[in-house]
DNA sequence: TGGATGACCTACA
DNA sequence: CTGTAGGCCATCC
């Protein structure tokens, strides 16, 4: 069932600890489809009514691309900031420092990745 | 069945 | 370094 894929991300993003952040693109690999981050954002889309804590996935930015999503823009960042998180000037989450990267059940992968 | 959309990411100019 | 273009996967119409 595709929906498998949904659950994947459900799992990951119920798994995301208090005062922590992820990225599509760790839920994306994560989940094995580093290349469809937008599935993932599209998966989350319906996660708003899960009341998965969609608010601690953001972009490879760390921007709250989704705050929209949730109703009310400023309540993604009440929430992070209630849970210890702390934007930079730009709105931006510092996820050098909140950014959480899932861990896989299932096989080891490599992991490469250059910042920005 | 096919085209269009989506809360993205990476690469190139 | 900034801006633009392409791609990739899954779902909806």
């Amino acid at each position: 069932m595709k929906q498998d894929f949904f659950d994947r991300v459900y799992k990951i993003v119920a798994k995301i600890p208090k005062g922590k952040v992820t990225t599509y693109g760790a839920i994306a690999e994560v989940c094995g489809i580093r290349s469809a981050a937008r599935t993932v954002g599209w998966a989350l889309n319906g996660a708003s009514s899960t009341g998965l804590p969609c608010h601690r996935v953001v972009n490879r930015r760390g921007a709250l691309t989704g705050r929209v999503h949730f109703g009310d823009p400023f309540l993604m960042e009440e929430l992070l900031r209630s849970e210890g998180i702390e934007f930079d000037k730009d709105g931006n989450v510092i996820m050098k420092n909140h950014l959480w990267i899932p861990k896989k059940n299932s096989k080891n992968k490599k992991s490469n990745k250059k910042k920005k």
